[in-house]
DNA sequence: GCCGGTATGCAAATCGTTTTGCATACCGTG
DNA sequence: CACGGTATGCAAAACGATTTGCATACCGGC
């Protein structure tokens, strides 16, 4: 049989649906002895509120969504999935404060039916330029709150990761011994990737330095970024310091130095940016620096939230990012 | 103003809802030009189907939570997050073709206001022996499945992990060479430990081990289980093999056997059981198990749309697990 | 006997869709 | 003209809860 309804409930106890509707939520006074029947007769017959109709008549609490840009898991899926993660963690208690669930979102494939998507908003995490996922939110007008600027789409409501200051704060330390500093960043074109590159730039011409910089595709992964760091440190010989924010392509970066039988730090100094699981357990552990992610989700959860509502939205800056420096960039050893 | 319906988007037109709704779904035929004015009007409107509505209607899937018996961001977290998070991926695909979201519970404290939490299901991660989560959804008649059986409750739905196989696995690969092998399990009781430990008990018997295991408390993550390894190694010195099915375990011992002196594989050949980035990353790469956990998501987001829906649910056997054989285990080095 | 107040519960409207059954108009054919 | 068929669309009944406004009963006090 299928699950018994408020209707089916009632009438077996003799009563009507209001009355048991109000047994349940408390919102009026009901005999005790009537509410206890109802609430007995309920586990009997197993009857739930249907949480589909509670919805619809109450109109409160919804759910949003959270997007990965990327699939979740593609190749170079496990390292971008602690960010994820990490993310959804925090948005995820955050949203539930907030009388709203958070939903996982698989990666979108256009024309798939997706109409079932049951929600209210969606939070984008590090959007590229002409990201299908944002035009897929925007055909069917869900609010979005992207979580790194969406380039391309100055409009677009978004939680600033400081992807310029993060960036200044890795290179100014890589910069500490004098070394000229290479830049390895993704070719995919995420606004980090972006303001990084111009940080990268203004470091370079105040310092006199020749810039030397890759970009390396997402998709290759660690294994990639070994082959093309490797390549890159031959062209360069004199580069003493890497800045390689995607915390992959600095482990790939590790390799390559392996190869060449370059020392990290002493040959090479090298610092990543996010502080995840890959940065820690890498050998020599990784410099990286602290984002607040924790503050960032539940930042994007809050603006979605005043966006859905109609409300204006008020973008507090996120604390500044520190830096978590370790031995990959340790100046004594180098 | 707030979103207009479809009963205002039709009065716009000039046209009955059923036709717009007609209009959209393509269920009924409509005059070309009537749709297309209601179309255009959609849009200048801003008109979007309220999916709450629309599923309420046509009866289709709610949403279901995914939990992690563990909280999300804690200290043994970040190891355990690659394994949630392969699970939650492959969920979150997987329910979405069933016409379900996926909704990322945060770790429940008792007592929290989570009427709010508005699942018609939920997936438990290997709970462990009394795990408060699973009494939450039981308060509340939500129907859970878990992933790896529930220790103490033998009629709890669950996907098998096939611990006692995997067990098997690991112990026969690591006894290949004739050595005594020991075995570090977790504190909690989680049907995982439990099946492995019996399985190790069986394994010595057979081979005419003394047992040599031990439990680490999972909060402690590598870090203590890099300090419990050691002693345990000192007090077992004839140990040439370790199954460590945890991976932080794995990574702790391996960190143990560095600082005993002890040349993995050579002296101590090593194995885990999760093949995540842990196992990948480590240095020699662990040994480990595929334990098909696409399949595991899927099984387990299907037995729980039957269990919701009040059909028999048919719990079809999980691909058997395979062992994935890396340098931590190489007997050719040893 | 009348009155106000409290205790208890129900009927009906509502949320925004989808879906079924019926209505009208128009067409060509015999 | 009568008739079947197609084109087009609407009214109303679901879906399963919540919420509002009323109804009845009973009580004590005057």
């Amino acid at each position: 049989m299928s699950k018994p309804t408020i209707v089916q409930l009632a009438q077996a106890a003799g009563v009507s649906p209001t009355t048991v509707s109000h047994a349940f939520s408390g919102r009026r006074y009901v005999d005790p002895d009537t509410k206890a029947r109802i609430v007995a007769l309920a586990q009997e017959m197993g009857y739930r509120a249907n949480p589909t109709a509670r919805r619809l008549r109450s109109g409160g609490g919804g759910s949003v969504a959270l997007v990965s840009s990327m699939p979740f898991a593609v190749a170079a899926g496990p390292s971008r999935l602690g960010f994820l993660m990490e993310i959804a963690a925090s948005a995820a208690v955050t949203a539930l404060s907030r009388n709203t669930t958070l939903c996982l979102v698989p990666p979108l494939e256009r024309g798939a039916q997706l109409d079932v998507l049951d929600v209210d908003g969606a939070i984008v995490v590090e959007p590229a330029l002409d990201d299908s996922v944002l035009d897929f939110f925007f055909e069917r007008g869900v609010p979005v709150v992207a979580i790194g600027r969406a380039p391309g789409r100055p409009n677009l409501p978004a939680v600033d990761l400081r992807s310029t200051e993060t960036a200044r704060l890795l290179l100014d330390h890589l910069g500490e011994a004098g070394q000229r500093v290479g830049l390895i960043t993704g070719l995919q074109r995420r606004n980090s990737y972006i303001e990084t590159e111009a940080a990268y730039a203004a470091f370079c011409a105040e310092r006199g330095f020749a810039p030397a910089a890759m970009r390396i595709d997402e998709r290759g992964g660690e294994e990639e970024a070994a082959v093309a760091v490797e390549a890159f440190l031959r062209q360069n010989p004199d580069i003493g310091a890497l800045c390689a924010p995607v915390d992959a392509f600095a482990a790939g970066a590790l390799r390559a130095a392996t190869a060449l039988g370059l020392a990290v730090p002493a040959d090479l100094r090298l610092a990543t940016r996010y502080d995840g699981m890959r940065a820690r357990l890498a050998s020599p552990q990784l410099t990286a620096v602290n984002l607040h992610l924790d503050q960032v989700a539940e930042q994007a959860i809050d603006m979605l939230i005043a966006l859905i509502e109609g409300k204006a939205l008020s973008p507090e800056p996120i604390a500044q990012p520190q830096l978590v420096a370790r031995a990959s960039s340790d100046r004594s050893s180098g």
